[in-house]
DNA sequence: GTCTATATTGAGATAGAC
DNA sequence: GTCTATCTCAATATAGAC
């Protein structure tokens, strides 16, 4: 233990990390147009201008967040993609299980980043790239869903981009009930919600 | 015919349906707190003054779309609850799939406000009341879903509060992606929300 | 129903001291 | 790393003519 057990360094007054996580939340709750710089200050206890030593603007801010939510997520289809590099002959719909597990551990453990990247618009270039890196994320998601279906693990009856598109959107709602420290703990929710999107609601028979 | 086939009245300029339907759209690709007055009577071909014509503030436009998004949902419940009226033995799921399918139903064809709906924040008395409606829109719809399991139609191995919110999250969600005149109708797509909600994706063995 | 001003507020951002 | 001013611009909304 060479410092202390905060995350802080230095003593008073916030660092870039801190900044950023009371902004984030603040984003979150109000929206990212709706917050103003004025109140992102009054939540530190700072002036307005004491935020732009951390940041040299507001959007800053929001790209760092889309950051951290979208590298997380690429690092689940990378390590996806692995998997199939040690075991060529495993099911896709084994990798695409691990997408969906590996998506909601990330939703869970990057809630906040992953909430402002889910609500993000594209109104500037920084929303774009964001937007652009998640349509890859999709679009890789989809194909999955197809490889599955073709090998004969999903339904077929069912347009595989629809199937996709249910699919994580009912990953992504989670971002809008779950909160950390509540009743339900990630590894459970991983579960019901493969078990809801592979087996269905009805009592099975 | 008493008029014209047009919706408008009056002749040139817009009423307040139109204003409406142009200012919608608008909110909904840069979300409303982004979404200026200037932006707004550039699109309509108007200066900013005369939008206030039309509505006396901004939020009173967003007050309107919410309130006939809201109306159309509470309406699906409505209709469910008659269906019980008439047949009070009628399973719960039965009820349960008619709020389903109607909400699927109500999404297409009001997409722009339920769109709008569903992005609100709760920033402003306005949002805060639609918030209010749309909460307790949810807790019906959560309590068929209890009603559902009590009577053995759905899996009770999954708590029903993390059912009824996977459920609708993957229904809300297709105001991501759906779009009027695309590919898909719209009762093909609650029949398909219906089959992978109650069945899952796996392959029916 | 629409226009051209204009009033007024609040936003993001900067300067420069401590 | 934070502060107190202050700049600048864009936003909502109003006044009053056509």
């Amino acid at each position: 233990m060479s410092e202390t057990t905060d995350t802080r360094r230095g003593r008073p007054g916030y660092d870039q990390r801190a900044v950023l996580d009371v902004a984030v939340d603040a984003f979150n709750e109000y929206g990212y147009d709706a917050t103003s710089m004025g109140v992102l200050a009054e939540r530190l206890g700072l002036s307005k201008s004491a935020i732009y030593h951390h940041f040299a603007a507001k959007e800053d801010i929001l790209e760092l967040a889309l950051d951290e939510a979208l590298t997380a997520l690429e690092n689940v289809l990378a390590a996806a993609n692995e998997l199939e590099a040690g075991q060529p002959d495993a099911p896709a719909s084994d990798r695409l299980a691990a997408v969906l597990r590996g998506a909601v551990n990330v939703l869970v453990d990057k809630l906040p980043s992953v909430t402002l990247l889910l609500r993000v618009r594209g109104n500037t270039d920084v929303e774009r790239r964001a937007l652009a890196r998640r349509r890859a994320f999709d679009r890789a998601v989809a194909s999955l869903v197809v490889e599955a279906r073709d090998e004969g693990s999903l339904r077929s009856d069912i347009e595989p981009g629809i199937v996709a598109r249910l699919l994580f959107g009912m990953i992504n709602s989670i971002v809008e009930w779950y909160r950390p420290g509540g009743p339900v703990d990630a590894a459970t929710l991983a579960d019901d919600v493969l078990a809801v999107a592979l087996d269905g609601l009805r009592t099975p028979k």
